[in-house]
DNA sequence: AAGTATTACAACCGCCCGTAC
DNA sequence: AGTACGGGCGGTTGTAATACT
């Protein structure tokens, strides 16, 4: 953002647009209008935004489709609303997010997931597209470096008239088509603040402790079915409710001094539960399907088992994954579920490249970022390689979804039990856990990295 | 230092949906 | 009911910046 030149000082234009002297001339990537006028595609030229602008001068926005034939610009209607309201219109907002921004983008996309253009409605100046785009680039470097989306601090209060009538056990979410739940009537936006965050601003300590993070990694892998489909808060909270019955079923209790993940999960309470499942119904394996334990550890029964997900085989129809609207494992810093690698990552690690190791090396800060975002990381990596440092053992380990390993020669149960997070849901059990559903596996970081193993080469590319 | 590869960002397009007529 | 239009959003592409060899 910063790097890149103002759109309107330096635009992209195609070569084969900068000769062009007349924009009636140019038909390139044109097609066909009704009056079989070449429409124009591709950037627009200053002479056609110049056109859009006194065109919306005389007549104001709306009627789109009029534009043409007011001005005889080569445009359809809806390129020239788009143009307008995307770089033309006043009072647009140019050049980088400020930290404000950045921390009240994240904050609306807890609330509201991907709806950018009522997050746009939220920061004056802002497009829905320039919030998208930020918030995407912002989603892949922060998988890259394997940090939650959200921080810790992050607060879900709901009031109480989003609670209504239904039990956190009643909704039903995969009967709805998610712009129907979001967008529906009786969706309230949950009040979700981020608790201290500004004061925290400087001391964000939800990264995670990077020596855990293979064994969470591996955790979101074996039994992480329980995190990937965490692609909406609602379906996160079933989740984390099913493995509350998956921890308890393989303990016998779940009440073993192990928080509730509403505790650990949400600063405030379980409100949270049934508006989100109204408001996010993207999960693509409802946990209303009563999946037992054991098969939301290993959905289909073979994504999980060898490692490997089966893209064939969506867990409920689909495996598109859609921009998780919360990431409920990252509200404590401390917190087991932060120690693991995020929900989406975990989804990522399925479903862009099941052999996709999980690299400790955050990614350096870029240098054209400022702000938040950069606190956030720089913050993650810093407390990572601190809490990496000590034993040094765990250090660069990496796994694979098809290995549950030992890295560096310490079992993953042994890893959990170093992480031994007290407030983690499912702390030793998940050590437990894996002893029982994790085969040894071999290899111990990324360098090493047994070549049938290696990443793809994507991730190879990003991990380095 | 130069060439190449990768990444980040901006911008556009296409599909879909809701609404008004 | 059908159509036109506006709007939302996901996906894609092109370019500049940066990292790497």
């Amino acid at each position: 953002m910063n790097g890149m030149p103002n759109e309107s000082d330096k635009r992209m234009v195609p070569k084969d647009e900068i000769d062009s002297t007349s924009i009636e001339e140019d038909s390139s990537g044109g097609s066909l209008n009704g009056g079989n006028q070449v429409l124009k595609k591709g950037p627009w030229t200053s002479a056609e935004d110049a056109i859009l602008i006194d065109y919306v001068k005389k007549h104001g926005e709306g009627n789109w489709n009029a534009v043409q034939k007011h001005t005889g610009l080569s445009r359809c209607g809806k390129s020239c609303r788009l143009r307008w309201a995307n770089h033309l219109r006043p009072n647009l907002k140019k050049g980088a997010f400020t930290p404000e921004e950045e921390q009240l983008i994240i904050e609306l996309h807890a609330k509201m997931g991907n709806k950018w253009a009522r997050m746009a409605a939220h920061l004056p100046g802002r497009t829905d597209n320039e919030i998208k785009n930020y918030w995407n680039t912002r989603i892949k470097r922060r998988q890259r470096a394997g940090l939650p989306l959200y921080p810790p601090n992050i607060n879900f209060q709901v009031s109480d008239e989003n609670q209504q009538s239904k039990n956190v056990n009643e909704y039903s979410y995969s009967d709805k088509q998610p712009n129907e739940l979001m967008q529906g009537s009786n969706f309230d936006i949950p009040d979700i603040t981020f608790e201290n965050f500004n004061a925290n601003y400087g001391s964000l300590s939800y990264a995670p402790p990077f020596p855990d993070i293979a064994a969470s990694n591996m955790l979101n892998q074996r039994i992480g079915s329980l995190h990937y489909p965490f692609t909406n808060p609602m379906s996160c909270v079933k989740r984390l409710r099913d493995s509350e019955n998956l921890i308890a079923d393989l303990h016998g209790t779940d009440s073993d001094g192990l928080p509730t993940y509403e505790h650990f999960l949400f600063k405030s309470s379980g409100k949270i539960k049934q508006t989100f499942g109204l408001g996010y119904p993207y999960d693509p394996a409802p946990c209303g399907e009563s999946l037992t334990p054991l098969e939301s550890a290993v959905p289909g029964s073979h994504a999980l088992l060898n490692g490997t997900f089966s893209a064939s085989s969506p867990i409920d129809g689909t495996v598109k994954l859609e921009l998780p609207s919360l990431q409920y494992t990252e509200t404590d810093g401390n917190s087991w579920l932060a120690c693991s690698s995020t929900p989406l990552e975990a989804a990522d690690t399925y479903i862009e490249s099941p052999a996709t190791p999980v690299s400790l090396q955050s990614e350096c800060i870029s240098p054209r970022n400022s702000g938040l975002l950069e606190a956030l990381l720089h913050e993650a990596q810093t407390l990572g390689s601190a809490k990496k440092k000590p034993s040094d053992k765990s250090s660069s380990s990496t796994i694979t979804p098809g290995n549950v390993a030992e890295c560096s020669g310490v079992s993953i149960s042994e890893k959990l039990d170093e992480c031994n997070d007290p407030i983690s849901p499912l702390g030793r059990s998940a050590s437990s856990v894996f002893n029982e559903y994790t085969p040894p596996i071999s290899g111990s970081s990324l360098d090493e990295f047994p070549h049938s193993m290696a990443p793809s080469s994507k991730y190879a590319s990003q991990l380095r």
